[in-house]
RNA sequence: GCCGCCAUCGUCUAGUGGUUAGGACACCAGGUUUUCAUCCUGGUAAUCGGGGUUCGAUCCCCCGUGGCGGUACCA
């Protein structure tokens, strides 16, 4: 029977989801899923100065939000757990207890500070800077002794030092590490808990992980790995590290340059559905050259073997093309429903009751949906909507070479015209042919009444075009403001 | 410093020992249009450098360069 793929994301709970582990988890979902195997939620909580409150808590909420959900894990339970590795403790004690008594770990009674000079005084000899191995050929004995005795230590791995040591990444093959290279890395702190190093081998065996898919900058704590998984005599999961996200110039992703939160980005109104395509296209792409894909159809066609291994900037420009384009897919209830939050945060003294005036905002997002690029942009967008007469500047409703005069005038018949469709025929349609035929019937100029028409509705340079803006403001407002830009204009005080 | 990973348009990428080096985003131009956006059409734009191997290398190998990562009692 084909070993079941089981893969893990084991984040450390850091407050927010970094959008870099969030291509990590995706690849690790697609992954499982086009495998049909499992994906299981770790928390690696072995950092007691790193911890933060509520971490796990708001872990689980953004990714259920992006819609990443795990087979097993500590919100959900399953039959590896415990899933938090805090209370996992007794577990990786007796573990390290076993790598003690077979020697290839060893008690470490040196002082951070006798550390810390040794390595201040291999780095002015410009040699590697890496642990002496002082404390590696203390004797049982010693070692018990110093320890009744109460000095603090740490556990360091022993790591062999005879031959060269080969490790495999499924994506980039062979890579070959001097023993020298590698230092006796400390696998238990002085605090009694384990270093990543220990608890991930210990728990991915425990868990019987197949795949760990993780970033590339565990690449160097390979071997170390790999030595681990031998000194417990344990088959080792396959490995593949997947490259970093950088910035535009090409440094590693961080707060400085761009958000990296994935909740920050779900504020702004990123849809999930765009941030998984869009993590999921840097490192990987269908073999078609289909690259908007849903979910369902990665997962059809997912091939680890595809991923890439060199880095990719993250460009927010694609991002926003895949957002707009999700976006216009969305039907006008949904959308509405994700815009309201927005709209609600700005305009609650303008809109009294959401639910009556739910048609009315439909038709405002409706407006802009084409041009959202993301969801709070819909607040600037709309705001003329929602204010009884737009402030702007009456030079504005001059369309090219028309004289303020000829503005006016123009303004004057499209409130006669306007004045005369009664409410009932009130629509788009209905207006945009009064209009266009008067228009037409007269040979004008078309941009000489249009222009003016819809900068007087909507005050801007840029929106939506005047007959769908005038429906959806009704009449009276619609009338309102041609003729507020009339007086604006003060033609007739000149 | 030492160790490691990586290298195709500005960006994400496809592809091949012989190709007009393909697609997408961005950008530019044209069309539709009162504006913007959408949509349609077209365009500019890339194999890091040097050596090999080979009849022929973007592709395979080596060196260099550059970028990144690691070098913690952080993950």
């Amino acid at each position: 029977m084909e070993k079941q793929t089981r893969v893990r994301f084991a984040p450390s709970p850091t407050g927010y989801l970094h959008i870099g582990s969030l291509r990590i988890v995706i690849f690790n979902y697609l992954l499982a899923k086009s495998q049909k195997g499992k994906i299981i939620l770790r928390i690696e909580d072995t950092d007691q100065q790193r911890k933060v409150e509520d971490a796990v808590e708001k872990l689980l909420k953004i990714l259920q939000w992006v819609g990443i959900n795990f087979d097993e894990g500590p919100h959900i339970g399953g039959e590896y757990g415990p899933y938090i590795q805090s209370q996992r403790l007794n577990i990786y004690t007796q573990k390290i207890n076993e790598l003690l008594k077979t020697g290839d770990a060893y008690r470490c009674f040196c002082s951070r500070e006798m550390l810390d000079k040794m390595r201040m005084e291999q780095k002015e000899k410009g040699m590697p800077s890496r642990y002496d191995g002082k404390c590696r050929h203390l004797s049982q004995l010693e070692s018990e002794n110093k320890m009744k005795a109460g000095e603090k230590f740490v556990v360091r791995q022993k790591i062999p030092i005879k031959q060269s040591i080969t490790v495999k990444d499924k994506l980039r093959g062979n890579i070959i590490f001097n023993p020298e290279d590698l230092t006796d890395h400390i696998l238990t702190k002085s605090d009694g808990l384990p270093t990543y190093q220990l608890a991930s081998v210990v728990d991915d065996h425990l868990m019987k992980i197949s795949h760990v898919i993780r970033g590339e900058e565990w690449i160097p704590s390979f071997p170390k790995n790999i030595l681990l998984y031998q000194a417990f005599g344990w088959q080792e999961p396959e490995f593949i590290h997947i490259p970093l996200t950088l910035n535009q110039d090409k440094g590693k992703l961080s707060k400085r340059y761009a958000d990296v939160a994935v909740e920050s980005y779900k504020d702004k109104g990123y849809i999930p559905q765009a941030l998984i395509n869009f993590c999921a296209l840097a490192g990987w792409h269908p073999k078609n050259d289909q690259e908007i894909l849903a979910m369902e159809q990665m997962i059809e066609q997912f091939r680890i073997q595809d991923a890439k291994i060199s880095p990719s900037v993250f460009d927010i420009n694609k991002l926003n093309y895949l957002n707009g384009y999700y976006i216009r897919q969305k039907n006008i209830d949904e959308l509405t429903d994700l815009c309201l939050p927005y709209l609600k945060e700005n305009f609650s003294a303008e809109i009294k009751n959401y639910k009556k005036e739910k048609s009315f905002l439909k038709n405002v997002v409706s407006l802009e949906q084409e041009r959202l690029k993301y969801l709070s942009e819909i607040t600037e967008l709309t705001s003329f909507f929602f204010k009884e007469v737009p402030d702007y500047n009456s030079q504005l409703l001059i369309w090219k070479k028309m004289s303020t005069q000829q503005v006016s005038q123009n303004l004057n018949k499209l409130y006669e015209l306007l004045a005369i469709i009664n409410n009932k025929q009130w629509t788009q349609k209905n207006i945009e042919e009064k209009i266009v035929s008067f228009i037409k019937d007269n040979s004008l100029v078309v941009g000489n009444f249009l222009w003016p028409m819809r900068v007087s509705l909507t005050g801007r340079q840029n929106s939506p075009g005047p007959f769908e803006v005038a429906e959806v403001l009704g009449k009276e407002e619609t009338l309102a403001r041609v003729e507020h830009a009339t007086i604006k204009l003060g033609v007739g005080e000149q």
